[in-house]
DNA sequence: AACTATTTATAAGA
DNA sequence: TTCTTATAAATAGTT
């Protein structure tokens, strides 16, 4: 159609090769609306020429996405298969890591115990006596800190209180205009008691258990770093 | 072009529409080629029809595939990416999930206890202790039946010891034509002897622990369902 | 970008 | 579906 018949081959010359593509792609163009109105299709048309952006015609009552999610499904095949199904396969893992820490908690929580053997109830036991002990031990430290701190405090409080009642005393040596019916009993001891209660309350202080290994571990779950499911 | 000029518009007539459908697609896929081979093109073309199965044309030195990704990198956007984000948010909820899992268990095995405050060291304390006495719970629970277990074996094989015994007897009632010196030591001991024993060599049995509040549990980190992250 | 001679596509009919 | 054919549409070469 034109002035004259052409063979279907690459136009060797650029800007005929162009102005053909120009004019081509208009002409499909507006084939593909044509199409996709009268008979009711959806039409997804992509173009790149060499030397031109991309060129795309897409049924209006559609969307390129969907065109090929359809064309996928129409193919029964999945063009980003691979990529899916790494990021697929990584969730699964992660899922049955995740049931599988559950699990382990649930059993080290007293619960789901039924399936277990009683060697496997054993050794539970065993290692969640060996785990108390290094808790006793780190709660037992944490104690003791806090106990020194308070201590420390408490003697601070008392020099503080011993200082201000030598200087008291110092400015009201003789005359006694205020009575001072202090009787001398250590009235630091006020201080004392009462911080003293306060942390043993806090804290349950049991020392009656005592095991033998104390360094059994489970081993990991297999550690799972960040792979690379990044698109482009 | 046509014996006639056509509107374009949905032509109703069913058989009509698919006739028009098929030449005209004929038509387009034709001229798709022409371009992708004049012009030096990449095309992808595809087209649904309501009724029909899918049609596709790519330019052979290419593949859908590869048009498409072109296609998105043209367009600087990607069409699968809040599917990827959607997933990938899946995955780090997983991974979090994961973390937090292996710490509590960490933790439940004597490790990692330095960040834990008093409070918490006493309550992680008490929870094993009270989970501990469901475990040894049910491992006494588990021996009862395994050892209940083996003394029914054991009644069993006595039982059958006697028979064959009395079986033994009755055959040679006076001629002791072979020599019988069973003196009537209760042979079956030798079953039952061993046997427990077998079983308390397992097991340690400890039963010098006992504490009060038994059903306090952490709150379950929320359960993931298995959202919908197929493809097609 | 417009023009137009000619080719090509296709609507309607068989 | 496919063929036929009159006619509409597309476009190659030209301006």
């Amino acid at each position: 159609m034109g002035r004259g018949k052409i063979e279907i081959k690459r136009i060797e010359n650029s800007t005929n090769r162009q102005v053909t593509y120009s004019k081509r792609r208009n002409g499909i163009f507006k084939k593909a609306q044509e199409l996709s109105v009268l008979c009711d299709a959806k039409v997804s048309l992509i173009m790149f020429s060499k030397t031109e952006k991309f060129h795309e015609y897409i049924t209006p009552s559609t969307t390129t996405k969907s065109i090929y999610d359809d064309y996928q499904k129409a193919l029964g095949i999945d063009l980003w298969k691979t990529h899916y199904e790494k990021m697929q396969e990584y969730l699964r893992k992660l899922k049955e890591i995740n049931n599988k820490l559950r699990r382990e908690i649930r059993k080290r929580m007293g619960e789901d115990l039924n399936s277990l053997s009683i060697h496997e109830l054993r050794d539970l036991q065993q290692e969640m006596d060996e785990s108390l002990i290094n808790i006793r031990k780190r709660k037992d430290h944490t104690i003791q800190t806090s106990t020194e701190k308070y201590k420390k405090k408490v003697r601070n409080l008392e020099e503080r209180h011993g200082n201000l009642l030598r200087n008291f005393e110092a400015r009201w040596k003789d005359p006694h205009e205020h009575g001072l019916e202090d009787d001398d009993d250590d009235g630091d001891y006020d201080y004392a008691v009462p911080l003293g209660n306060g942390v043993s309350n806090i804290f349950t202080f049991d020392s009656q258990h005592s095991h033998p290994h104390p360094n059994l571990h489970h081993a990991a779950w297999g550690s799972f770093g960040s792979h690379d499911l990044r698109l482009a």
